[in-house]
DNA sequence: CTAAAAATTTAGGCTGGCCTAAATTTTTAT
DNA sequence: ATAAAAATTTAGGCCAGCCTAAATTTTTAG
């Protein structure tokens, strides 16, 4: 049984690993949990005496079989919880990343479950982001950044990669919806901002800081 | 902002006041909460010191106003949640108490606000236990215990006294539901267990401890 | 190839929540 | 009224998860 601080580190590995490749470094899970380095080499001794990471020391850190198949899991119910929050009780994709941060960890098999088949056995999260199966696998959706579509290219918005309020709560603003399709009718050679048609009439500006997080198919 | 902790004991003074009158003492608590007298006595000082609870060495504790705010909101929420639970994701009412305990926790005013518009504001748990409202105050049934009528009346089963998995099921077994109306056939004057009519055929065999914990009306 | 910089670990310490054993206070029974 | 019993608190200690400061290892740059 791990506790909530061990979960959290175990999504925070899975997460950091799966945006690089090689192991993950004590100092970036320092800055992604919050604490100082020397606080994360504490954990990492216990996870390693668990045997859910791969650790020597000085050499960075990847997770075990056990260690991805329980973050995998994490990653899951944190998920569902968030389509649930969407879905059922009708909160915004922007307020519901705390809440799910701590329902993750309620410590029940049969929950998850049932919160699956009650959501209809969801396949992504209000994100876009795919949800693992119940046998955790992490479905691979092979997604590109709308920066780097070109233009006249017809594309379908898909997910974001930066889940912060604010980013959200300016998609919102911009109209850019996902699942909503829109044409790259320019791309600006100096600052390589993004113009996108969406619909018939509507034309909106994309940054290229935000057309990076954008994924689209 | 209190620990997950702080609001158990808040929760299980509340629980316990309610059941007598005076102070709660600490061998109580200490029960109640599976610890030992002087780790209470250590909380007891922690809760005194943000004036959520009175405290005088020796004399036992009473919730202060703030604190039975505290310990009817976290009530709210775990009796909403056991709705959720059973309503919605179909548990039985026997299986949802330690998730409850969990869920109870999870800090955000506005989903417990949201979780009770999905559900339909809805006034008693799955146990028959009344639900505090928004502004805390906890309905008062006025319910008497099944070994408190007589023989000869019609009563209606409205709440259970006991919350243990085998008690539940034992009444499932029973089919002692909630909300059905039962005639007292016979008390029986040596053991004082009762038979029951539910409906026109059916008769049930509900012994003493059984009826003790059984509250109609 | 070496010295400085960066990353990481170790040492030692703190808080929350728990424990046992011992001391103290209150209650109960004679 | 007092002594025994029961309840409670205090003393001292443990573990998880965090911290700062110091030591060590690895990486980078000249
Ligand atoms: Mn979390
Ligand atoms: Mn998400
Ligand atoms: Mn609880
Ligand atoms: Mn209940």
């Amino acid at each position: 049984m791990q506790s909530f601080t061990e979960e959290n580190y175990l999504k925070t590995i899975y997460n950091l690993a799966s945006k690089q490749q090689g192991e993950v470094s004590t100092n970036a899970l320092a800055e992604m949990t919050a604490t100082k380095a020397a606080s994360v080499t504490d954990m990492l001794r216990k996870l390693a005496d668990k045997e859910l990471i791969h650790y020597k020391k000085y050499q960075g850190v990847r997770l075990t079989e056990e260690g991805e198949r329980l973050a995998l899991q994490i990653i899951r119910r944190h998920r569902l919880w968030e389509v649930f929050l969407v879905q059922k009780l009708g909160f915004g994709w922007d307020e519901v990343h705390d809440m799910a941060e701590e329902l993750e960890h309620i410590r029940s098999e049969e929950l998850v479950v049932r919160l699956d088949t009650f959501l209809g056995h969801p396949q992504f999260d209000p994100h876009g982001d795919p949800i693992p199966t119940p046998t955790g696998q992490m479905p691979e959706m092979g997604y590109r950044k709308l920066s780097d579509a070109e233009a006249g290219e017809a594309v379908c918005l898909r997910a974001v990669m930066e889940h912060s309020t604010e980013f959200l709560q300016h998609l919102n603003h911009s109209s850019l919806t996902l699942g909503s399709i829109v044409t790259v009718s320019e791309i600006n050679a100096f600052d390589k901002s993004v113009l996108v048609q969406i619909g018939n009439d509507r034309t909106v500006f994309v940054s290229y800081e935000v057309a990076k997080n954008l994924l689209v198919s």
